[in-house]
DNA sequence: GGTGTCCATACCTCCAGGGTATTGACCGCG
DNA sequence: CGCGGTCAATACCCTGGAGGTATGGACACC
């Protein structure tokens, strides 16, 4: 038996998701019946039933939701073969570094100098998404990221650690927290946070889309948000932030597609840890500017 | 655009592995006319040159790399899904260790009948080889692994360390080094060693298909080798070992395929955590025992 | 220049993937 | 209980593209 095709996978991917065949062929741009058989042939490809239809509701079955899953992966890793290869042929050799804007740590700048300094480097292009960093490395739509463990979903990335931060909530200059000198997370009891939806769970409460929603909503006092103290600087004029003392600290890390090793990558995440290095020197030796 | 099929991806790496359209096809079961055509519309497609061909020879261009690389991912993760998708439908639970023979640190019985204590645990397969573990959690062939770094790829993989091992020289009992309490790398200059072919290159020396044949190669005197200390157990008669101080020591450890954290999986790895930290606190107090 | 090698082109065939029309199962409702 | 509504499955047709054969054309070696 020789391998599925991707068409297949897409396919079962969306009924999977709608679990609606007439809504999925929609999404699909085609019509239902080939749909149907092209499902039922993958099914006695695999010699699995993957989905439970009863004429009224369709279901997954556990052989169904491991495949969703796989699917998925094997869908990444095809399109990102696709993107970084186009990449890698269309001259212009460009490094495309997918961040969250503000989320730096201050110590973006350093390293684009650095980088830009080395002898034969590319052009850095930084593109800002909110929450999609880690996908986007898989589908090959960047090269580097810099994102925060332990909150993200590092599968099939590597990461290299840059620098470990304290957190801070970030409340408005008049708010009951914004005078003490630190809180504890037992302070916050009470307040609204951001849930930040790891799988699409729709919870309850609001779900910031960026960064300059979420400080729309604490300056309009309907949150209040711990984040990484490098926010600091950041920060427009009526908001502040206090030190909360047992917050898990979080660790900003560069993380990259784990085999694309490429010169280029390789290159970047050094220089953002010798940078990270120096920063945590110099800034041991002058704590708490701020 | 639409996405890449698997058949283009799998063409594209015979034709880079073979450099030469006629194999290519023959081992794809074609004739090569298509094929060339096959290729060639995956390069329009991605608006990228692959391959360089002079009527005489042909060479892969950077992005042709980049593919091929992309491209055995990327069909690496295709056929698991379908692998994965069939066990997790075909009844019968079974998890499948791979591990190579002989490598278990001497704690694999321990950790077979502590997981099979467990409720609801399925029963195990042990699949042994010797140098293909990490694609056959790549692939879906198997779904936990003993490995051991640093010597081995990692990549796609999430590994737990169970127990660092010091490295010991296995040799002949009458080569001139049986006798001594211990050696140091330097003295075993001039030593034919195995070579680990990292990536199917062809180096110079022998290179061992199994452990069998590496004990018979030691044991006619055509090479020693240095191997993990829990070796020690399972030396034919004739073989014996001498402590290598200076080695960089080995770390045996657990590992399996990055997302798939299912249930039984799980349940695996803890279990082997628990045994081997049981195992490291019995040997620290009893240490040396041969 | 002849010959062998090897990729590209031209042209044909055929099946698999896609479309339309319809059936059949199941539910809700009057 | 019958009627319409909703969906997936089935039946049938049709077209595009994957694959085959024959041949051309570039290049190296003798």
């Amino acid at each position: 038996m020789d391998t599925l095709e991707t068409r297949q996978l897409a396919y079962f991917v969306a009924v999977a998701e709608e679990l609606h065949f007439g809504r999925a062929a929609q999404r699909l741009g085609m019509a239902q019946p080939p749909l149907s058989r092209a499902i039922k042939q993958l099914e006695r490809r695999l010699g699995v039933t993957l989905l439970d239809r009863t004429s009224r509701i369709v279901t997954l079955t556990p052989a169904g939701e491991v495949l969703l899953r796989e699917a998925r992966a094997a869908l990444d890793a095809v399109v990102a073969a696709a993107r970084r290869t186009q990449r890698a042929g269309h001259s212009d050799p460009r490094l495309v570094l997918a961040m969250k804007p503000s989320a730096d740590g201050g110590l973006l700048p350093a390293v684009l100098n650095a980088y830009a300094a080395r002898p034969g480097a590319p052009e850095v292009e930084v593109v800002c998404s909110f929450r999609e960093r880690g996908a986007m490395l898989r589908d090959g739509r960047a090269d580097v990221a810099l994102m925060h463990a332990p909150y993200e979903d590092f599968s099939g990335l590597a990461v290299e650690e840059l620098l470990v931060e304290d957190q801070v909530a970030v409340v408005p200059q008049w708010h009951r927290l914004a005078g003490l000198g630190a809180v504890s997370m037992a302070d916050l009891a009470g307040e609204t946070l951001p849930r930040w939806p790891r799988r699409a769970e729709s919870g309850s409460g609001p779900v910031p889309e960026d960064g300059g929603q979420l400080m729309q909503l604490i300056a309009l006092d309907r949150m209040i948000a711990v984040l990484p103290e490098s926010v600091r600087g950041h920060l427009r004029e009526e908001l502040t932030c206090v030190p909360v003392v047992d917050a898990t600290p979080t660790t900003l890390v560069v993380a990259w597609p784990e085999h694309s090793r490429s010169r280029e990558v390789a290159s970047f995440v050094q220089t953002a840890t010798t940078v990270a290095a120096d920063h945590r020197a110099t800034t041991r030796a002058t704590p708490a500017t701020r």
